[in-house]
RNA sequence: GCCGAAGUGGCGGAACUGGUAGACGCGCUAGAUUCAGGAUCUAGUGGGCGCAAGCCCAUGGGGGUUCGAAUCCCCCCUUCGGCACCA
């Protein structure tokens, strides 16, 4: 028996010794062909789950795969650092949220560290220290002088459990994306960054992201939601007052029979008249008195009331009534609708129910339309009628020659809208980087000078209090100095929403330790951008669509010189388990069922679907313990074999253990045969190599260039994994000897090649192995396998024959050999024969090297 | 409603540009080893018919293109994800 397979001793050691050597740190000079690899940092939450496991596995394997194949690799890794659970938790246990967090790092930096990720630890970033921060809010400082962060009062969202304001990308289905509390909106002056200026940038370059995935693409351009349309002025009848409206339909000008505001709008106010006047102030405070989801998700019904007020069509020079209704956004285009019921099915069921006249411009082709029998409204293209010089043509040809026209006589104009709003960063809570202003009666709001930075955020707070900001309470931090008039002045008391931080970490990165810029110019134009982006589909919007904000402010202020951070990008699917479920006690953990029943009423469990882990469904499995019992290694190739990384995976034990057999045998095939492996050299070529001799070596060099092919050009890591066992089986399959020169060389060029392929999946095991064959080099500096082009050739190749498409038959033939030589061949088998007897052949169809068919 | 992705054995998944469907792993079955269990090794494992050689069927369903389709085209169904009173 030999000695068994020890992954905690094995993993210990080569954890201390990659970093006593410091193996994975990169020097600070712009030379070489450099690749930076960077995967999502994590919020401290307190410890990693599986999800962070499968994306630093990812992360890694690429990492180690390119450093063995000589790039100057960047993989660095941090902490998002700031945030709410820090807040939340300090609240519910008394702990302070720096103590919180920074223990929280420790403790995950120790578990990473268990993982054996090639991370160059001492470019380490923590977004919660002054010495980041800073740099936040020098960002802050220089985008307040372009105009990119400016402050406004306004609606914003509202999470009441959070007690902060969250901006747009944090709302989903009119739920806190933490918390999943309603939002509610509230009037308050907030700092906001211009993310709509990008608007147009940030679309078009959608189209040339050439190395992102189709669906996070398609995803942002819904986000900024480009619509393209015009402009139209509508004069108010006997007022000055006009009101202006978006419409991607010019085409429909002419059967615009009402007109429809916002109930926020301004000019509701003002152009009502005063015997409409109370209705009209009741149906808008109801309105806006009703819940915000629902109505912003349309799910009320079409309401209005008429504001006494006529406008008038510019190009009919119709009067038409002007309403307020509670389905036009104040938030959107100009927050006033021209009402085409004959063409868009909102203004129709409105025009219906409050009986508004319905006016058809465009036809179908070769159909009439009746006003008072349509069910609905018509919104395809056709011919106009109805509509002036226009009647008869296209629709769509309509659409740009009535813009002109409106344009001619300054009555419109082309006009693009978006869904996009500005970025709202104001939160009223503690854990957060302070925003750098100070306002002054008497200078008004006054950006702190570069040379005070950074605002530190101060230790002693209470963070208790709910709706106000904590920093509001701490007077030594409120009461300031102006800095331009030196009076009495206050400050901001909001801190930066944490996306901030996380929008330019990749640039830190680069130069941690840089003192006088937040990153050096020269090294940032050699590491960016980021050439692989690894992490989860839930940024796909949020952090995703900032950080190219940000790349492309940060160039624009003169600092990079580049318009996209990430070259490629790459979601990984969550981690799946199945949930157990108790009929009286709901979700189970694995811990709480005792073979099929529940432990607390002994009731028969149900096994339910596969669901991303999470712990309010019990299903989640903590790495640590995975760790423990199957070691790193065994944890890292399972997560990366059972799915190709974009896909979501299913954990299961069962295939955790599948995983830690297979190191097993690579284990067991190293050290049963160590004295053979010792006293060899890898053979050099396949002369003069026969029979399974010739089999092993043409395997091991056609297993190099798939796992080569397979990590570094499609990310298939599952299918490298199985090539690598494919070739361990094969070793297994051994009979003879291994006792001559030939025989040992063979052998011992297959071993290395498996541990060398596999080194990036299971580097612990790998190392512990190559060490143990006789190299001195250290794996992770010795070059990645290169196959032999001669190795891959075979001189007989199996050719399939089929009969009419069916697969009848398999010969050998000489490799390269003509269709006639072939077919000769062929028709000799005698299943060929037997079923080509008798039958005139049409045609014979053959792929060099692969197939023949025969057609009878 | 619009947009996107995906449907392959009992399960996770292979099949690169149309060319042996089911690699590899899990699970299951049998055998070897063992006092026994575990571990390990070997073999088998899509379905149907057959003693067998073998034959037929099979990649969500239906049609088509092709010598040949999981792969290309058309129609439909299901699941997941995104957006949605957006003018």
């Amino acid at each position: 028996m030999v000695e068994r397979y020890d992954h905690k001793r094995i993993e210990t050691f080569w954890q201390k010794e990659w970093e006593e050597r410091k193996a994975f740190r990169v020097d600070h000079t712009t030379e070489g062909e450099k690749f930076y690899v960077l995967e999502m940092f994590p919020y401290p939450s307190g410890r990693i789950h599986m999800g962070h496991v499968r994306n630093y596995s990812i992360g890694d394997v690429l990492s180690r795969f390119l450093m063995m194949n000589g790039k100057k690799v960047l993989h660095p890794m941090g902490w998002d650092a700031f945030g709410l659970p820090a807040e939340n938790a300090a609240i519910q246990h008394n702990i302070h949220p720096a103590r919180w967090t920074l223990e929280n790092i420790e403790y995950m930096r120790r578990q990473l560290k268990r993982m054996g990720l090639s991370y160059d630890w001492d470019r380490e970033v923590s977004t919660c220290s002054p010495s980041y921060y800073r740099w936040n809010q020098w960002i802050f400082l220089k985008f307040y002088e372009r105009d990119l962060a400016y402050r406004k009062r306004g609606s914003v969202n509202w999470c009441p459990r959070c007690s902060t304001v969250l901006a747009n990308e944090q709302v989903e289905d009119g739920l806190c994306w933490r918390c999943e509390s309603p939002v509610e909106q509230k009037e308050l002056d907030q700092w906001f960054f211009r993310i709509t200026r990008y608007a147009e940038e940030l679309l078009e370059y959608t189209y040339r992201l050439k190395g992102w995935p189709e669906r996070v693409l398609v995803m942002q351009r819904n986000w900024i939601g480009r619509s393209t349309g015009a402009e139209v002025i509508f004069p108010v009848v006997d007022s000055d007052e006009v009101i202006k409206v978006f419409t991607t339909r010019p085409d429909t000008l002419y059967g615009t029979t009402f007109m429809s505001l916002a109930p926020e709008h301004p000019l509701v106010e003002r152009i009502t008249t005063s015997e409409r006047a109370q209705e009209v102030r009741d149906f808008v405070q109801r309105v806006r008195a009703e819940d915000r989801t629902r109505r912003e998700k349309g799910l009320l019904d079409k309401e209005g009331v008429f504001t006494g007020a006529w406008c008038i069509n510019p190009l009919t020079q119709k009067r038409i009534p002007v309403y307020v209704a509670n389905f036009v956004v104040m938030e959107y285009g100009t927050g006033a609708v021209m009402a085409v019921p004959a063409h868009d099915q909102r203004d129709f069921e409105f025009a219906r129910a409050y009986g508004l006249p319905v006016e058809v411009v465009i036809t179908p082709p070769g159909r009439r339309l009746d006003p008072s029998t349509m069910k609905e409204a018509y919104t395809e293209e056709g011919i106009m009628v109805n509509s002036g010089p226009f009647n008869g043509i296209k629709s769509t040809e309509a659409m740009d020659r009535i813009v002109e026209l409106l344009e001619k006589e300054g009555k419109g104009r082309r006009a693009t809208t978006y869904r996009l709003r500005d970025w709202g960063i104001s939160r009223q809570r503690y854990w957060g980087c302070p925003i750098p202003i100070v306002y002054c009666d008497g200078c008004g709001t006054v950006p702190v000078p570069y040379e005070e930075l950074p605002v530190v955020l101060p230790q002693e707070v209470d963070f208790r209090g709910g709706g106000i900001s904590p920093l509001a309470t701490v007077r030594q931090f409120v009461e300031t100095d102006c800095p331009r008039c030196g009076r009495r002045a206050r400050r901001e008391t909001d801190t930066m929403d944490t996306f901030v931080d996380s929008s330019w970490y990749f640039l830190r990165y680069i130069s941690p330790f840089k003192e006088d810029l937040p990153f050096d110019r020269k090294e940032v134009s050699f590491w960016m951008p980021v050439d692989q982006y690894i992490g989860g589909i839930e940024h796909a919007v949020l952090h995703l669509l900032y950080a190219r904000f940000f790349t492309k402010a940060l160039r624009d202020i003169g600092l990079l010189d580049i318009d996209e951070p990430f070259t490629n990008l790459l979601t990984q699917g969550m981690v799946c388990k199945e949930t157990l479920r108790c009929p009286e006690h709901g979700f189970l953990s694995q811990e709480e069922v005792d073979g099929k029943r529940c432990r607390m009423c002994g009731r028969e469990v149900v096994v339910g679907g596969v669901e991303k882990m999470s712990k309010s469904k019990k299903n989640t499995v903590d790495p640590d313990s995975i760790i423990d019992r199957y070691g790193a290694d065994t944890t890292r190739l399972f997560s990366l074999f059972a799915a190709p990384p974009e896909r979501d995976l299913d954990w299961s034990e069962e295939g955790v253990e599948g995983a830690y057999r297979f190191l097993g045998r690579v284990w067991r095939l190293v050290l049963e045969n160590i004295e053979v492996l010792r006293e060899s050299k890898p053979c050099d070529g396949s002369k003069g190599l026969e029979g399974f001799l010739k089999e092993v070596h043409h395997v091991t060099h056609r297993t190099i260039k798939k796992v080569t092919q397979d990590i570094g050009e499609r990310f298939h890591f599952n299918t490298a994994i199985s090539a690598i066992m494919e070739l361990v089986n094969l070793l297994y399959q051994w009979q003879g000897g291994k006792d001559s020169p030939i025989e040992k060389e063979v052998f011992r060029e297959a071993v290395e090649t498996v541990i060398l392929l596999l080194s990036p999946f299971a580097p612990h095991i790998c190392e512990e192995l190559w060490q143990r064959i006789g190299n001195e080099r250290p794996l992770y500096l010795t070059p990645w396998p290169r196959f032999d082009p001669t190795a891959l050739e075979k001189d007989e190749i199996m050719v399939v024959v089929q009969v009419n498409g069916k697969v009848r038959a398999r010969v050998m033939v000489p490799r390269g050999a003509e269709k006639e030589v072939v077919q000769d061949i062929a028709m000799k088998d005698p299943k060929v024969m037997e079923w080509t007897r008798n039958k005139s052949i049409k045609r014979i169809v053959y792929v060099p090297d692969r197939i023949m068919n025969i057609v009878v």
